[in-house]
RNA sequence: GUGAACGUAGCUCAGUUUGGCAGAGCGCUGGGUUGUGGCCCCAGUGGUCGCGGGUUCAAAUCCCGCCGUUCACCCCA
């Protein structure tokens, strides 16, 4: 048997239907919010990610899937999905005629990682961009439709932290700080940090080793270094959230493993997942409009992991079966009413019922076997009481039965269910 | 990439400690009962014990390698 590549998996029949609540839920809270959907490729050139994600951080390092394609040029699945919305953006010039663009997507990302409960090579992200606002109430918009979201698939137990990482002219003087301070740290840092302190000195604050938890305590906070703009543009956005009543946690040691944030970033937590407790992901990316050689655009934006997101409503009871049609099951008898069936199959799938239509080689029993554990409200029996124009059906949940006539069978039906 | 646990029927799992005929429940198939399905009763079906190698008279069981899953680290959604 040849089997499946590690960290990905099918997502079959019996799972599905979350899937599609979901994704339903998703584009009726982002609509109206009017976002509208992009589908943009799942791989691009490498550069995209390198440029953009950033050389410095562990998705591009180790876990990108790179690969030549015969002409030898560089391409990459994609590991996320903000790089190839900004470059859509860009390449069709949509700031020369409609500005802000506020647009969302659904679709699988690619990381080579080691799995874990809700960690996957192939997963899937929904995620949300808005280009074009320079002012906090963009950063509470995102927020808010990220919250709102995750209220309407009963989500509790979930918990919203911020922070500003300040911009292009405040960043370097918090990361100097930073340096200094874990520079006098150096002979106990490990050296993954080591190297992390020159390249990306934000990233050691995530770090959950135990020598780097104790001296990350005490290590300078972003709130602290931020320049008078980013301050009040954060000081702005608080307010919009004590407004809107969402509760959130200013949390200065949030920092993001991509490198084109800026001011604002948050993250959703959750305490029931493990160490994958962060289900949405997200900030401000002032810059990456211009570093892909566009004009000087601000954007923002959040992603969203369906498969953590559907962990996490496992734990909660959902019945996804109310707006289902109607099953039907069609127990085929008499071998010679052939007419008969289709004509009957149309009317009503026209009526918006699903229909089943049965083996017709089955026994009797068996139709019934069945039609009951694909649990239909009806059983219509096409047997030889069709020549004289008229059909049994009968009720599985009451076990009742009616003999119909053909002519007004679809009406009837209806009385019954 | 590092550390640990695990992998037995379609599913959930027992059996591994101490090597000795491959097991249970659910499902599935057939039968009985029921007005013809569900409930109940009876019977049957189902396995390369993840894969490969080694030790042994004998391996699901012990040893080694690989693959996969899970948990933690790393990191992130």
């Amino acid at each position: 048997m040849i089997g499946l590549p590690r960290g990905v998996q099918d997502i079959m029949p019996s799972e599905v239907k979350i899937w599609q609540f979901i994704e339903k839920t998703a584009r009726e809270i982002f609509e109206s919010y009017n976002y509208q959907e992009i589908r943009t490729p799942i791989f691009e050139f490498t550069e995209l990610f390198t440029k953009g994600t950033g050389e410095t951080t562990d998705i591009v390092i180790k876990e990108m899937y790179t690969f030549l394609d015969k002409k030898g040029r560089s391409l990459t699945l994609r590991p996320e999905g903000t790089p190839g919305v900004v470059r859509a953006f860009i390449m069709n010039k949509i700031y020369n005629l409609n500005i802000p663009w506020k647009v969302y997507y659904i679709g699988p990302m690619f990381r080579y990682e080691r799995p874990q409960a809700g960690r996957y090579r192939q997963f899937h992200q929904l995620g949300v961009e808005l280009l074009g606002i320079k002012d906090p109430i963009a950063d509470f918009e995102i927020i808010k439709i990220a919250v709102e979201f995750l209220k309407n698939l009963n989500l509790a137990n979930i918990e919203v932290e911020i922070n500003s990482l300040g911009c292009q002219k405040c960043r370097p003087i918090y990361r100097k700080a930073l340096m200094d301070y874990f520079a006098s740290f150096k002979h106990e840092l490990s050296e993954i940090d080591k190297e992390r302190l020159e390249r990306n000195p934000l990233r050691l604050l995530d770090s959950k080793e135990e020598k780097m938890i104790e001296i990350k305590e005490k290590a300078p906070s972003a709130l602290d270094y931020i320049c008078g703009e980013c301050q009040e543009h954060f000081e702005k956005l608080k307010n919009y959230l004590n407004i809107s009543n969402i509760p959130y946690k200013i949390n200065p040691k949030l920092v993001r493993g991509l490198d084109y944030y800026t001011r604002t970033v948050f993250e959703i937590t959750t305490d029931i997942l493990g160490a994958q407790n962060a289900i949405v992901g997200g900030g401000r990316y002032d810059n990456l409009v211009e570093i892909y050689g566009g004009p000087p655009i601000p954007g923002l934006g959040f992603a969203l992991g369906i498969e953590r997101l559907i962990l996490l409503l496992s734990k909660i009871d959902l019945d996804l079966s109310l707006d289902e049609k109607k099953l039907i099951y069609l127990a085929i008898i008499d071998q010679n009413s052939n007419n008969f069936i289709i004509d009957l199959s149309e009317k009503l799938i026209e009526k918006k019922y699903r229909i089943e239509i049965g083996d017709p080689s089955l026994p009797l029993k068996n139709h019934l076997k069945i039609a009951n554990r694909l649990k239909a409200e009806l059983v219509i029996f096409i047997d030889s009481l069709i020549k004289e124009e008229k059909i049994k059906v009968k009720k599985l949940k009451t076990g009742e039965e009616r003999i119909l006539n053909i002519y007004n069978l679809v009406s009837e039906l209806e009385i019954m269910l």
